[in-house]
DNA sequence: CGCACATGTCATCGTACGATGACATCAATC
DNA sequence: GATTGATGTCATCGTACGATGACATGTGCG
């Protein structure tokens, strides 16, 4: 065997990534359903029959995916110091969005819907909730759905193209103004 | 011709009101891109090529539906007493959510989301605008822009199926819930 | 009644997509 | 350098969709 060092011409394990890579970009930009497994191969520059031979299949990527960004560094809840403007600033690189999509429309694939959404609970609104709690708040787990939910209104709203001055507001500058707001939990 | 009062077996208009009354409850609950145009002429109990008929095709069709939408009575701003609570509350039956869908996500015809996005400003954007500007606010557009995009992610994060009790929830008790907070202004 | 138009039905086209399997090529081992 | 498995390429299948046009049937009018 070749040492892992060394780049072959061919390895398998350097065309997984790029898919990998190419997915997150692309479901992030267009969401499960408007990526197509031809775009992914084609910005990974790698054939997407490989999708199916190293995931299983267009879904299975998905997954894949999301797991990936899972393991990144935890959210921890939204409303610490500078974990805001994290979420909005890293939103946009980050395999953070497809998470944030199920929480606006259920996706089309069941596993993939699942899958996502207990990422969404538990990266973001589980880590609010023990906040909320902690604190002694009422109904801490509905106001945590709500800042979560507000919060991801705002974040693909932002990349919506339906928003004038939202879309180019500096990301410090929304998160100052967001922060005094969610502040109040809803 | 037959008087405007009796059914007739064959009635254009009917069958034009049918399937705008189908298109839009579909394009609410699933969006434009996964409403087929099947789908709406089996609701309708119309046969779907009877849309290119009488609307020209799907996008016209969606057209027409976000213009009678618009045609309601105006969301006025959303921080008017009762205001919030109407669109809470309207959205699951009315022809409001495929507006709010495209503040949170581009659509993929042009046309369309051009169409969706107008509407979304004049009938949600633009009133908060003036409340705020009348209140001398900063940033009155910014901050607007803020409070409606966080309101779509809340109406459409209790359809999506990925939050526990924000599906649940009453519409009046997370209208006063949200009323306290939104009155900030982002 | 019989004509002409409005309305409804149906078959089908072209396109795009995810998936699959056959085949080609490279690389490690003997 | 021959063999064998890993990796990459390509053609194609089946399905779903929006759109279209040919055709059928009902309706109002002379």
């Amino acid at each position: 065997m070749t040492g892992t060092q060394e780049a072959r011409r061919r390895d398998s394990a350097r065309s997984r990534e790029a898919l990998l890579r190419a997915a997150s970009e692309l479901f992030s930009e267009r969401g499960f359903d408007r990526t197509t497994t031809r775009d992914i191969g084609r910005r990974a520059g790698v054939d997407p029959a490989l999708i199916a031979r190293y995931f299983g299949g267009k879904t299975q990527l998905y997954l894949a995916a999301v797991e990936a960004e899972r393991g990144d560094a935890p959210v921890s809840d939204l409303l610490a110091p500078e974990r805001l403007r994290q979420v909005l600033e890293g939103a946009a690189r980050r395999g953070l969005v497809p998470i944030l999509q199920v929480g606006v429309q259920p996706l089309s694939d069941p596993a993939a819907h699942e899958a996502a959404r207990a990422a969404l609970h538990d990266r973001l609104v589980e880590p609010l909730h023990r906040r909320f709690t902690a604190e002694g708040r009422a109904q801490p787990r509905l106001r945590a759905e709500i800042v979560v939910a507000a919060v991801i209104g705002i974040v693909l709203g932002r990349r919506s193209g339906a928003f004038e001055e939202l879309g180019e507001v500096a990301s410090d500058d929304l998160a100052a103004l967001l922060q005094e707001t969610l502040q109040g939990g809803g």
